[in-house]
Parts: structure tokens; C-alpha cells; sequence
DNA sequence: ATTAGCAGTCGATAGCGGTGAGTGCTAACA
DNA sequence: TGTTAGCACTCACCGCTATCGACTGCTAAT
């Protein structure tokens, strides 16, 4: 009797969808009348019963309906993804130009879109990029012994950095330095620039490089959090218990399990549902986020287990889409 | 009997003071055995009921004990800032010796140190700049027709940013643009860049200058922020209410709330208290923010209206006199 | 395999009385 | 006039009970 006949998944399915939109548990009476009217409601209780063994429904006290348990949201999830088709998305990735911009402000706009459309908590990780290439290094006096640091690389400018010069440095000496880490760094990643040491030698720029070398560093290390729309969880009832908004305040505080979560690995979308995946209560659904082309993190969104998956995988495999299109945009 | 006699200050004190602890009710006895022993508890009462018919107290139903009002808290706040000595602070000072760096790394370190050590969700809202003065401008080539502007000013480097060119420019172009730029913005302060046009006639260069105008405006607009620590809010019992939570999500999540919280005007701490100065059930203490002497925000913390006033004003004192120190350690 | 019918379970809600922490008031006192 | 003791009163809180009703699970008939 452990096998998902074709009834009992659509059985499935319905309760699903019905606790997505009410986030009541549903009666067998109920899923007769909106869902399968040409069978019994006694046939439905067993069915259901069925489902609960195996562990897909779960019923909060003896004498109610049925509610999802995380397993019924991840085979939801599963087939859904089947039925979506997931090549609209064109991955074409596609050198050509690159746009050279903050990303920032391109993740910021992104980041609210998502969370205005969803109306669940959105958020963007940007992940490490060590396998950015380094196109060129410049370093810009600022007087006081100090200088503006500004790596540009194929996907835009890293974060710009002051860093501290030498005491008394001769006239020409930034010049010389650029042009000495830009031999050593031009066209390389960053991963295989923080390695090893690649420069060696030249005590007199020691110091800057190293300088230098933890910037990228911190960089790779990366790991920015943006968070848009903190407070819509207000509008789903299960957050009507603080435990449950306590437990969403500290995921989305911690950077590195947002890391964690929406890490799939090479994956379009990834969805984590519940305790044994991580975010007991609630579901994150994240999607792999380009800007011109090159991964710079996943975008995501956070919200109750009984999340509307349909509207969300949409929305998220939409805003990837786009991020690849501004390119486009610029020629216009 | 609307005047209040010492006693009575000592008695309002001795609520606060027992309520910031304790979250309870306080009752005449528990006043009496703890603050003054020397008087019935009857006369306690007799007191108290005339500073609940001033406003100062609350009680949360009749056969309860007494709690602060915000007028309450005012009060408390008010005295206190008079007999703070501002400078009795040096635990954290020697945590923040850094070197220059970014403005964003030194906020982010502050704010995090702040709500450590306070225990509540701290906040930075670093402001419109507008009275910053501009003292050089980069334009550095990058390829494509574009160019990445970097405005240095004396409060530190602006956010960098990449514009577009004109099609087809000349050798030099960028050279001349630059030095046409700094002969008419160097040394002005950015609301006068802004203000109104101040270049005109060089057809040849007007869209790069009108784009460099956007950037300052958008940065005088400004409103950074930042929130750490959102979740030690639920340190304090009065969050085990949904509704608090929402509201305290709701301030938090609204930038231009944060701004018009915490702009003291030239004043050094700022204490917004209760749902009359916009904050139901919370308060906000906020304190000037200075980098290498100048203000860029205000640096702050959310909580409960029971908040350990005397702890956060100090606290906040303390980051901001660090703040300023550090354009010591510049020298050194 | 499906269905109708019925007994059984249990959460939710309301009502009730007892308890106790605190108050307000009054009358006596210094 | 300010302070105090004493007392009656109020009301949140707790536990108990009863009722209601929304479901289910089970069984026996189709």
C-alpha cells in the first residue's frame, strides 16, 4: 500500500493546494466538494488515511482535517518543477559585452521586485566569487599616505577600498606599483590570486600587495546579505506565533545559513522545506541570480511552509531572465 | 497637586527604574521594601495615585501595580541626560583601533559592537550628505564608453559609480572633462552642486556632467541603513506579543521612519519614546555618528520602552567619542 | 473497491468559584 | 496637614466542568 497511486496524488496535490491558499486543514467533506466530487467522502478518509502513513499528511489532533507535512510540499515542489518548463530560461550566459556597474544597486532594485510581487521576505546572496577574473588594478592617490584601491573585473568593479601607503613614497611610486600588480594580476581569477604568492621580491611593494591580497580576500569571503520586506511574514497566520517569527528573525540574521540554504549547486532552483532541510516552519526557495552573464549569487525568498511554490518559482526564474537581459537594455 | 515634589520624583524614578528590570508591575509594598523603606506603603499609594492622575503612571487594570507611562520614561530620560557625566567612557575605546578604511566597514563593525554590547538591535542611519565638501573628481576610462566616476570628498570617497560616454569620444576627453569638473566643484560643498546648474555652454560634455549630478543627488537623498542584531528583541518578554513584534518590524524596515527618528538636530542624543513621538510600545535612543570628525548619521538602538536608558546613552556616547578618535590614530 | 452510517475523539468556548495580589478609602493619629 | 493602619473591594488568573461541533475511523452493506 506504500505506492502513490494516481488518485492519491492528486488527492495530494489538492490538499496541498487547498492549505496553501487557507492555511486551514482540510476535511474530507471539503476536498469532495472543490476538488473531487464523484467520490465519497469515506473514500477520501481512506485515501487520506493512506497518504498519512506514508507520511505525507499530518493531522494536528485527531479530530481535524488533514494538513501537509513537509514531505507533501517537497513532492509538490518536485512536481511542479517537472511541469515547469524550465528552458524559457535561456542560459545562453553569452560573452559579448560586458556591462561594467555596481552590482549593488541592481540587487537592491532586484531584491525589492521580488519581494513586491511575491509579497513574502525576499532576499539576495552574493556569494563568494573567486573565480571572477581580475582585469585591472588601479590605484589612486588620495594624499595623507593613503590610496583609493579599485579592482575591476570582468563582472564589475569590486568593492573600492583605501588602503595606507608607505611613509615619504617617491614621486611615481603608485604608478609603478599598478603597473607591477597588474602584470601579476591582469587576466587572472581571484581564487588563483589569493592562493599562493604570486609577487615576491620587490620588498619596497610588499606591504601594498598584501594590502591588496586581503582585500580580495575579504572579498571571496564575500558572503553580503540583502533582506527586502521583513515585515510581509506578518501576513501569513502561521507567524501569528512568535516562536514562528523567532525563528524567521534568526535565519534571516544569519548570513551564512542564507548562504547555506540557497546554495544549490550549479542547480536553477533550489528549495529547502522544513526542519530536516534546515528551516523548521518554513520553506526558502532561491534561484541562481547572473549579472551579465556571470553567477553573482542566488536570489531568494523566505516564507511559510505552505508556500504559494507556483507563483514563486515563477517570479524567481522571471527576475534571472531579466538579470540577463539588462544587458540588452543598453544598447537602446 | 499637579506639581512634582521630590518625593514624588524619587517615587517615579524608583518605577522606572524597577520596571526596566523587572518587565512586572510594580506594587507600594515592593516600592517600600525596596527604594523606601522608611514610609508605609499607604503613603506610597497615596503618591502614586497622584502621579497616575499626572500621566506618569499606568496601571494595566485595577487590582494590578503600576507601571511607566512614556511620559514616564521622559521624564526618567530627561533627568537623566542632566546628570550623565558624557566622559566617563573608556571600556570600549581601545576595541576600535583601525586603520582607514571604508566608511562602510567602520559602521558596520560600530553597529554591530553596539548591539553586542547593549543587547539590542542597534541601527546606523548614515544620512544625506549634503553639506559635504567635494574636493576632487576621477574619471578613469574603462572601456566600452564608459567610465567609473570617483568623487573624493573631505568625509571620505563617495560610493563609486560607472557612467556611459558619448559615442566616439577623443583622446583626452576624459582629462578635460575631469578638469573642467574640479575647476567648477572643488571645494563646493554638494548642496551647492546640486542646487542649481552650474556649468553650462559646453554642449560637449553636458550629459556626462548631468549624469555626475545625478549620482550627487542621489547620494545626498541617501539613507543608508543598517540593522543588526534584529532578533535579540526577543530578549525582552514584551515581544512575546505578536504585535509588538510587527510593530518593531515595521519601524525597522521603513528607512525614512529611522531617519526621522533618530535626526536629532545638532543634538547630541536623541530619545524617542512611545507612540506619541512615533513609536508605539518602543523606544529609540540614537547619538551623532562621527568619521574623522565629521557627522555622517546617527548610530542607535531599538527596543522596548523599559529600555536600560542608562546603558544605551552610555554606550552610544562611547561609539561616537571612538568615532572621532580615530582621526587621532590617523597621525599616528 | 466504494459507500453510508454511526460512534468516538478532542479542540474550542463558555461559565463558575476560589484565590490572592493590589488598590482606594476612611478614620485615627502626630 | 501629612502619615498611617485597617478593611472592603476589584479583578486577573487558575482550574474545573459542560457543551458543542467538526472531524475521523470503523464497520457493514452494496
Amino acid at each position: 500500500m506504500d505506492k502513490l497511486t494516481d488518485r492519491k496524488k492528486r488527492l495530494l496535490e489538492a490538499v496541498v493546494d487547498s492549505y496553501i491558499t487557507s492555511a486551514e486543514p482540510i476535511s474530507s467533506a471539503a476536498i469532495q466538494q472543490e476538488y473531487m466530487p464523484d467520490v465519497s467522502t469515506a473514500t477520501i478518509r481512506s485515501e487520506l488515511a493512506g497518504l498519512e502513513e506514508m507520511g505525507y499528511l499530518v493531522k494536528p489532533h485527531i479530530s481535524a482535517g488533514r494538513v501537509p507535512s513537509s514531505k507533501a510540499y517537497r513532492f509538490y515542489v518536485d512536481s511542479l518543477m517537472q511541469s515547469v518548463t524550465l528552458d524559457d530560461v535561456d542560459e545562453l550566459a553569452s560573452e559579448g559585452r560586458k556591462r561594467i556597474e555596481g552590482v549593488e544597486s541592481i540587487v537592491k532594485e532586484a531584491v525589492k521586485v521580488v519581494s513586491d510581487v511575491t509579497n513574502y521576505t525576499s532576499l539576495m546572496v552574493l556569494e563568494g566569487k573567486d573565480d571572477i577574473i581580475v582585469r585591472q588594478v588601479k590605484l589612486i592617490s588620495m594624499g595623507d599616505n593613503t590610496a583609493l584601491v579599485i579592482i575591476i573585473t570582468d563582472g564589475g568593479v569590486l568593492r573600492d577600498s583605501v588602503i595606507n601607503l608607505p611613509e615619504n613614497t617617491q614621486e611615481g611610486y603608485l604608478e609603478a606599483a599598478a603597473s607591477l600588480i597588474n602584470g601579476s594580476m591582469a587576466g587572472k581569477s581571484i581564487r588563483s590570486i589569493t592562493g599562493g604568492e604570486i609577487i615576491s621580491g620587490v620588498e619596497e611593494f610588499k606591504a601594498l600587495f598584501d594590502q591588496i591580497i586581503t582585500m580580495l580576500r575579504q572579498y571571496v569571503r564575500g558572503g553580503e546579505v540583502y533582506v527586502e520586506g521583513t515585515d510581509k511574514i506578518f501576513s501569513y497566520p502561521e507567524y501569528r506565533d512568535v516562536e514562528n517569527v523567532k525563528g524567521f528573525l534568526s535565519v534571516i540574521s544569519q548570513k551564512d545559513k542564507l548562504q547555506e540554504l540557497t546554495a544549490g549547486d550549479g542547480v536553477e532552483i533550489t528549495v529547502k522545506i522544513g526542519a530536516e532541510e534546515g528551516v523548521k516552519n518554513m520553506a526558502v526557495v532561491s534561484a541562481r541570480y547572473l549579472v551579465s552573464g556571470k553567477q553573482i549569487g542566488h536570489v531568494g525568498v523566505i516564507g511559510p511552509e505552505r508556500m504559494d511554490y507556483k507563483k514563486v518559482i515563477k517570479v524567481l526564474t522571471t527576475i534571472g531572465k531579466m538579470s540577463e537581459e539588462k544587458k540588452e537594455d543598453k544598447n537602446g
